[in-house]
DNA sequence: CAATTGCATCGTACATCGTACGAGTCAATC
DNA sequence: GATTGACTCGTACGATGTACGATGCAATTG
């Protein structure tokens, strides 16, 4: 069982006058790039979680050895930071950003934020907990630069930021994890059959059947900025 | 090194006469039940983080054996579930909730609910992914009870009762996991140094200076909840 | 009293994981 | 030809979750 992969690994051993085409592709394997196995890295965790992500199995898909990773890279947490940066990066909107809108402008870049997120779910439980990168930063920045120009004190900035991170976050995790596996949506509306009995409100809010979660984000959003610049 | 733990498992082998006291309490070892080991599961979570939770080292604490664990609980998943549920217990204050102040009643239940999670800071990583549980539930209700009676259209109440979620679990999931760890404050903080060249906005708002997370967590909330009932 | 039944405990075993260690390969340099 | 340094990888170790089946014990039943 440990010769899974090691026939992938033929660079050229027999025809020396033919040093290329090693693999399948035009240009033969890539030679195991930290590039290369950030990208898989995504790959896998997009496929299957966080749990999906182990070392052999990034191997594999690498067609190389499972210690060779170890050095382009740290261990396994350095993958996650890696992975995690990669998928954080903003281009910013090419186009008017400066239409003087700040709301807009807002709106747009958090926007934009969630739905990257979203694009790579495991992102937003692994954002947390890790230390501030320049791509978070300078989201950060500009929201507080447009927060800034719609007239939001400097003694509140820190608190309307930190509070839109914390929507944003919040919104963005529990819309990442609420992804019902489909087998179990039936289970699920079952048990809210009777539960108007136990929490009236909540049933009469629909808070548990409505599945509009862009709509619900951009309207709690808008009234939270309604608080932050009355 | 599998003899580690068979000390503590001796009943009544040598002496029938004596059938109590077999471990120090006066009552004995108590016989393993599902309480107990989501007590002992919760404690290893407090003082060792979600990494800190395995089977061998509860059942090691319970003096038991690992697989007698599985009597008692499906899986370590379970285990997860179970230590997440007796943490999110809300005992109502006693008094005066009903003084018809709905927003001090929110601000409260909310901040008890941060305040609880905080003391068990895996809890709030944790929480996002599972289902609702009674007592998730309950407190939900309670919240858009409150709105409603602040007035709050039943139209928007699943907007309001999902925006103070997001930002109470953003607030609580992004405190709980940026305690920095003290050996690291001083190379973050260097790194703060010259980042006003690049990020003039931040640098003034004190965004990453300032350590009032409460005092930020509740004037945030303040926000948002002007922005809700306006 | 003996036999049976069900609750409860636990040792062993296995697959899978991250990764330490050191032996290999190869190109460039001396 | 020898040396060096970048890079690859097989083997091995300890830790983990848990399937399986043996065992003990109390209550119930004959």
């Amino acid at each position: 069982m440990a010769a899974k992969r090691s026939d992938a690994r033929s660079k050229q051993s027999q025809r020396i006058d033919e040093p290329l085409q090693p693999e399948q592709g035009p240009h033969g394997e890539p030679p195991l790039s930290r590039e290369r196995i950030v990208a898989i890295a995504v790959e896998l965790l997009d496929a299957e979680g966080t749990g999906g992500l182990t070392m052999r199995r990034l191997a594999d898909r690498l067609g190389s050895g499972v210690m060779s990773l170890y050095w382009h890279v740290d261990n396994k947490e350095d993958v996650f930071d890696l992975a995690l940066d990669s998928v954080l990066e903003y281009r910013e909107p090419p186009q008017a950003i400066a239409s003087g809108d700040w709301r807009e402008e807002v709106v747009q870049m958090l926007g934009d934020w969630r739905a990257g997120m979203l694009r790579h779910p495991w992102s937003a439980s692994l954002l947390p907990r890790r230390a501030l990168g320049p791509n978070i930063l300078g989201r950060l920045e500009l929201l507080g630069n447009a927060l800034s120009r719609a007239g939001v004190a400097d003694a509140d900035l820190n608190v309307a930021i930190w509070s839109l991170w914390n929507y944003v976050m919040g919104a963005t995790i529990t819309r990442a994890n609420f992804d019902v596996p489909d087998h179990e949506r039936a289970a699920a509306q079952q048990r809210l059959e009777h539960l108007g009995e136990r929490y009236p409100t909540i049933e009469r809010s629909r808070l548990l059947l409505d599945d509009d979660w862009d709509g619900v984000f951009r309207r709690g959003l808008d009234f939270l900025l309604d608080g932050l610049v009355p």
